[in-house]
RNA sequence: AGCGGGGUAGGCCAGCCUGGUAGGCCGCGGGGCUCAUAACCCCGAGGUCCCCGGUUCAAAUCCGGGCCCCGCUACCA
């Protein structure tokens, strides 16, 4: 089966925090990891979204191009990707000339099959920063309850939703000058004749979570109404609409369209420029992203909305979303410094402890809580205690009494039962998987390793082998096999460390899933045994983050944001 | 306000769709083992499954009402 894996594309102007993370990029990485195991044929993309007016504005204020702003910030994020062992086939960008390209044809398509339209309105305008200011970048007093800094859109105060028209002594967020309003035209995907299309699509694809679906189509119980695809930034890709010459394509629906155009990079820069067409145009592909809860809407509604426009791609086929992931107790907040971001976490642990803890605390059905307390428990608890202890149990153990892959010897119902539990264990992780319940897959995969250490205690070969070594041998037989499956298991969650643990188990076969489920060849002499992983005490935590806020301290006062990053 | 999610032992969480003696991990008390990363295994204590009402022989699980927490609400990525 070929499968494109898309994880959204996130937005250059920070570096990613670990509830990013966990919701996109690293969730789709273990899925890819695991459908390359299964033997799929797997595209796994993604790139910086580069255009917005956050970006502009900030730039302006640092005196730098959104270009080179955003073309730095790339780079960073890109790096640090692959520090996290993100296997993505392309990490691109979205002012790529591909995706230009694709983007403007794409409208251009839409726009013949008329689903744009134009139409004028007056939207604020800051003569100062001379910039057009979406609603959250004019603050004033809120009409309803006197807040003095209540936001264009909203008033954080009173919650009420608002027009920045209503504000009482509007000003521009940046700069503090009053904003004058001027008249502009816009350009509008007509949601409205995609509706029923689009409701179609959401409730005849049975492979949309339940809380995805249930959310799109109250959207659509609401009725989609046509949403602005243009703005007046200057840092974007020009709309192709005739008479839309100074305007660019909103953010929302450009970097969407980054899931097709860097497919037809990759396979271009592999000498096959129609290849795309394999995966976004042939019905037998698998279209699978990964987003936060709050990109949902646009993916399951109006990423297919502009599919259907646009006309001849294949329908993404579900989108996997995950709630949030709170850091003690609380949102993760930039301005407030709460929360650990991507290049922090590597300067404490290596990645695959993260990736570990952060898929093992994965939130699926609620909110999950990252503490420094659970986290210290599941590295040395369950990581080391449990599946690194009994790793090294077992391969002791065969070092040891048969200086190799022991032989199958005498099994007795034992062993059977034993195998029985374990390779059902295998198989529900693969059911986890499938479903795309990264979290429930790993604590079935932990399962198996805790299955292993009371069927060591039970068995006890140490002793068996004092009366009976062939029945000893076989103990030593299962409890190898049952690595296998623990290693194929953990592969897409810590590549890093199941490939140390392949190779210490004497494997020079390359681990796929299948191979993890044969019986190993006797004999086979072992490769060095050593701890998987080490714990990490409380002061050891302490240490570390003690230092992380030293290196904090001393980044904070870089001027330019790719400055503050630590690398 | 509307929409979505949630409230299960001291802590974290699974179970809820497909009703039937309330599970797991950590922590705590006791014991076992000694191959292993002072690890592992067994036994035990600890719960009004937010509240009220309904359906049912039977409800954490289904239905109605209420209270509390969180998120989203589409020109924020």
């Amino acid at each position: 089966m070929k499968y494109v894996v898309g994880s959204a594309w996130p937005y250059v102007q920070t570096v990613p925090h670990l509830g990013n993370m966990i919701g996109s990029v690293l969730s789709a990485d273990v899925y890819a990891r695991y459908l390359r195991l299964r033997g799929h044929d797997v595209v796994f993309i993604s790139g910086s979204d580069m255009h917005g007016t956050p970006i502009e504005v900030e730039a302006i204020q640092l005196g730098v191009s959104p270009h080179e702003y955003a073309e730095r910030m790339h780079k960073i994020v890109a790096e640090l990707f692959k520090r996290w062992d993100i296997s993505f086939d392309l990490y691109t960008h979205t002012h790529t000339d591909t995706h230009v390209k694709f983007v403007q044809e794409f409208y251009r398509k839409v726009y013949e099959n008329n689903y744009i339209f134009h139409k004028e309105e007056e939207i604020p305008y800051c003569p100062n920063d001379g910039i057009y200011l979406p609603d959250r970048f004019v603050v004033g007093k809120c009409p309803h309850c006197g807040y003095e800094r209540a936001r264009g859109d909203q008033c954080e105060n009173c919650g009420r939703l608002l027009d920045p028209r209503q504000l009482v002594e509007p000003k521009c967020a940046i700069c503090n000058g009053a904003p004058i309003w001027r008249l502009t035209r816009h350009w509008y995907l007509d949601l409205k004749k995609l509706e029923d299309k689009v409701r179609e699509y959401v409730e005849k694809n049975p492979h949309l979570p339940p809380a995805a679906r249930e959310m799109s189509l109250a959207m659509l119980r609401e009725g989609l109404k046509p949403r602005a695809v243009t703005r007046d930034n200057k840092w974007g890709i020009p709309a192709p609409f005739p008479g839309a010459e100074d305007k660019t394509i909103y953010v929302w629906f450009e970097a969407v369209l980054g899931y097709i155009s860097a497919v037809i990079e990759l396979t271009t820069s592999r000498g096959d420029s129609e290849g795309w067409k394999k995966y976004w145009t042939e019905q037998d592909t698998r279209i699978v992203f990964f987003v936060g809860k709050d990109n949902v809407p646009f993916h399951v509604v109006i990423l297919p909305a502009l599919l259907i426009a646009a006309g001849g791609y294949t329908m993404p086929t579900t989108t996997a979303s995950t709630e949030f992931l709170m850091y003690e107790g609380d949102k993760f907040s930039k301005s407030r410094r709460w929360g650990i971001w991507i290049d922090e976490a590597l300067q404490l642990l290596p990645p695959d402890y993260w990736r570990f803890v952060l898929i093992y605390i994965r939130p699926e059905n609620r909110d999950a809580n990252f503490t420094w307390t659970a986290a210290l428990e599941i590295i040395n608890k369950v990581m080391n205690d449990d599946v690194g202890n009994y790793v090294n149990r077992v391969l002791t153990l065969a070092k040891r009494h048969v200086g190799g892959v022991p032989p199958e010897g005498s099994p007795t119902e034992l062993e059977i039962d034993f195998w029985s539990r374990v390779y059902k264990l295998f198989k529900d992780a693969e059911r986890y998987y499938d479903a795309i319940e990264l979290k429930n897959a790993l604590h079935a995969v932990v399962e198996i390793a805790r299955e292993g250490n009371r069927y060591l205690n039970a068995r006890a070969p140490w002793d068996l082998y004092k009366r009976n070594v062939e029945e000893a041998n076989a103990v030593l037989h299962y409890a190898y096999r049952s690595l296998k499956l623990l290693a194929a298991g953990l592969a897409p969650i810590t590549p890093r460390v199941v490939e140390k643990l392949w190779s210490a188990m004497g494997q020079t076969t390359q681990l796929t899933w299948e191979e993890a489920q044969r019986p190993p060849t006797p004999g086979a002499p072992l490769g060095d045994v050593k701890p998987l992983f080490r714990k990490i005490s409380e002061e050891e935590a302490r240490e570390l983050l003690r230092r992380l806020e030293e290196i904090r301290a001393k980044k904070s006062t870089a001027k330019y944001p790719w400055e503050q990053v630590i690398l």
